[in-house]
DNA sequence: CAACGAAATAATGTTGACAATCGACATTTA
DNA sequence: TAAATGTCGATTGTCAACATTATTTCGTTG
């Protein structure tokens, strides 16, 4: 009973359209930088063209797509200038969420947080990526939502978006899985004990370590080419 | 001669009704929280819809409206806590960008924040508050732009427009305007110095200043009511 | 008289058709 | 031959009509 999405929907159409188009581009169904064609996709989905353009335009919201009048709407492209000034945005906005959350954060949401770390260590154990992946995702955005900030955390979820349209690893291998999750259990251990500057420090530092593996990737690939 | 945007308009039709109804939120003619009739506009205005639900759409990016399905788009109603969280944001971004034009900032660029400066001073001098208020949104413009990071710098200017959803008027006295352009000065100099760590300082705290300013603007209203 | 419910009303959501615009290719001309 | 111009095809922009949803109103009923 998950979807009739043709028969009975109910959610609204342009939702619907909006998911999927959103999971077509960060799933890398469609390249970066290619063209969205209304009517095809309008065709395609078996819907008219106005509930594609809104859907277009709620994705250009959220940096995922770019509009050019009488030309249509484009995935986006990011260069690595790109994705290194998101690093940046983000560990700013994340430092500033983690923060809030250990100023108000309440204990339900901190025992979210608690057993989403441990879900993450057991797949990182098992050297389960894509659980690790998903979990890693989750966890993220129960900080956004426990910041009680709805304007601050829909802007950090859509960063989160825009980066993964660069489609890269940086966690991969057993060892950054592990890394990756002793930064959670800093940030976490700085929220639990309530210290605001230490939470923001960690938060913040957390996606700056990520630009930085990101950096090592590069440098590591560009050395393997040459 | 308001509008002749019926025979000759050379700019798309979605962006002047987008212009329009911004100004018409940000000039206060639509009190905050009412809702938006999509065909009384689009009569108002003379188009169809069409023109008016995108460029409601547009708004919604910019944070200056909420849609609710179904029901339609009202005008976002800012709290007192809402807008020092935006605040805090924006001192924030604010202080990336500022960091940025130290870093990467070219000459022409430092010649227009100084000549900007000036003119603000003159306004200062002049207690014209309404070319004050004017040049000093040119002033972050220009830094946003010269930061050469379209993406911060839309976010940027995005907050600022959210700001002003409150309408208040935190900057009046001849003081005010004094004190917030020393700010100014303090922020261009750390950016000719090149000094990467002063500029992120001074343009964060220029904001953080503003906030604390709304805060003594909101108490001594209630002191003045109770 | 209050409360519930159904019809009427008014708004947004959706659709298909038409108009305006852009890029590419063909045609003309110097 | 090459530059300029005109035409064509494809795509987005705009429009008016229809469908669906939410609200209001008013009548019925307990």
């Amino acid at each position: 009973m998950v979807n009739d999405l043709e028969l009975k929907r109910k959610k609204p159409l342009v939702l619907e359209v909006r998911d999927e188009l959103e999971r077509m581009i960060l799933g890398g169904e469609v390249p970066a930088g290619e063209r969205l064609n209304e009517q095809t996709l309008a065709a395609l989905m078996g819907v008219s063209r106005a509930p594609v353009r809104e859907a277009a335009r709620s994705l250009e919201k959220d940096g995922l797509v770019t509009t050019v009048a009488n030309k249509g709407v484009y995935v986006r492209k990011l260069t690595l200038d790109d994705a290194l000034e998101l690093y940046e945005l983000r560990a700013m906005v994340f430092g500033y969420l983690c923060a809030r959350v250990a100023a108000t954060g309440d204990d339900q949401a901190l025992a979210d947080l608690r057993a989403s770390l441990t879900r993450m260590s057991e797949a990182a154990e098992r050297e389960d990526e894509s659980t690790y992946f998903t979990e890693n995702l989750a966890f993220h955005d129960k900080i956004a939502e426990a910041a009680d900030s709805r304007r601050v955390a829909d802007l950090y979820i859509s960063l989160c978006k825009e980066v993964r349209l660069m489609r890269l690893r940086v966690l991969s291998g057993p060892l950054a899985l592990e890394v990756s999750n002793q930064e959670h259990e800093a940030i976490v251990r700085a929220i639990e004990s309530g210290d605001i500057k230490a939470a923001s420090r960690a938060g913040s530092q957390h996606h700056l370590n990520g630009k930085q593996r990101l950096l090592g990737t590069y440098s590591r690939e560009r050395g393997a080419q040459t």
